[in-house]
DNA sequence: CGGGCGAGGATTGTATAAAGTTTCGCCTGT
DNA sequence: ACAGGCGAAACTTTATACAATCCTCGCCCG
């Protein structure tokens, strides 16, 4: 009874405000509207928030233990700045972990879930019809956590949750071109392989998913005139 | 960097007196000095490390981020009791993570790296011989952090610090005798494996080393009046 | 005119104090 | 004697004040 079970992705308590702070820094971030780097300072967003520094704090804390955000010891606390190292990693992660999730997902399916589901795939389409590049970004990471939530293996959930926001970082820092429609495809495709229970087929699709999202990718990694320059000088 | 006086969960800054406290009270968790459920009151804890409450907070939320400690609102922080069902779930975790993870330090495998480990070979015998309980499993646990260490991947080595904490508190909680002797050969024969850089053969040995762990506990699912109790009040 | 140096301002880190909530003991009423 | 409620103490939570640190900008010197 450590963690109790939430049938959203994220807390959505309405009287904890640094779950509130929490929430609306990760989707400006998630959705772009913080670029990496910028500084999060705390009066900053106390003032609009209305809260007090101790609560801005702690959701920073927390933000950067998710990885979106990194503090720096008497400087603040910064919007993350992936490298092409980390890129990789966490595609690797993704890679491993997400075939499995599916595989238990399509264990705990029910009906209640392909509805949810389905909602989600209509959501997706109806953002991706208004071109709305932020919400198809924001959702297309909530599918992959509403595939988690389904698998109801707590660890991988809370995993994959720090996976999918360092990865949407990256998709909006490295992203070759704007090529958002074919993962609403690949989703519907899985949920489909969901819906018919085939494992084997489910796996593959959501690991051909991740390498296409990757393979849009360009992670530039001995090049850039800056790149090379900091690398020198931090070494 | 490859040289640390102490090859300890985490950084180990001397300056740092929350990353101090973190590492107090984590060894004291994981040596099972402190048992599941014990109270951790936030003046009680900064008296002892001589630190100001905020410092003893800001510790206890890290270590509720990593699953050791359950934090209640308005109750305060508390050692955490994982369940049977979180005890499945952080090895089925392991399982899928640490034999990648194999892989990945057989690739970054240098002469260096068989120092340490051969080092550290050394302790785990040392422990056992002394018939030092505590150490054994604080050395076990660090072996595979070590590894993870090897691998240079980053995210897989913060997840498994994640599920080595909970691990350790796992076997504390729930295993069957007293039987910590064969760990210690898995480790020396994973390392053997790994210095003749035979990645099937290694990750067959991690795997079924954690079987063996898992297998030796007793983790009692639907038992005991009291849960079931607290199952139907939640519910 | 360029570069080093120091004071000022701003921001973070830490401690302390006020406010709200829970818990435990005690007391009363039946 | 026991159940229920009231009240005080202890704790967490939140806010504010203080101290330390770092960055910026202007000044002075070479």
């Amino acid at each position: 009874m450590a963690a109790k079970s939430r049938p959203t992705s994220d807390a959505p308590d309405a009287s904890d405000r640094v779950g509130r702070i929490r929430e609306g820094v990760t989707a400006a971030i998630l959705e772009h509207r913080l670029l990496p780097g910028t500084k999060l300072g705390e009066d900053e967003i106390g003032e609009i928030y209305g809260a007090s520094r101790t609560l801005v704090r702690t959701a920073l804390q927390q933000l950067a233990h998710e990885g979106i955000v990194s503090i720096e010891k008497n400087r603040g606390a910064f919007v993350a700045r992936p490298t092409p190292a980390d890129a990789r990693e966490v595609f690797e992660a993704r890679r491993l972990i997400e075939p499995t999730i599916v595989d238990h997902a399509i264990d705990a399916a029910s009906p209640a879930w392909f509805d949810r589901l389905g909602r989600h795939l209509a959501e997706e389409r109806e953002a991706e019809r208004r071109g709305d590049a932020r919400a198809s970004v924001r959702l297309s990471g909530e599918f992959h956590k509403l595939v988690a939530e389904m698998s109801g293996h707590s660890i991988y959930l809370g995993f994959l949750k720090e996976l999918i926001a360092r990865s949407s970082l990256i998709i909006l820092l490295y992203r070759r071109h704007d090529t958002p429609a074919c993962g609403t495809d690949h989703h519907a495709e899985i949920v489909t392989s969901i819906r018919e229970r085939d494992k084997a087929r489910a796996r593959a699709q959501m690991l051909s998913h991740l390498n296409e999202i990757e393979a849009e990718l360009f992670l530039k990694d001995p090049a850039a005139d800056e790149l090379r320059l900091a690398d020198v000088l931090g070494s």
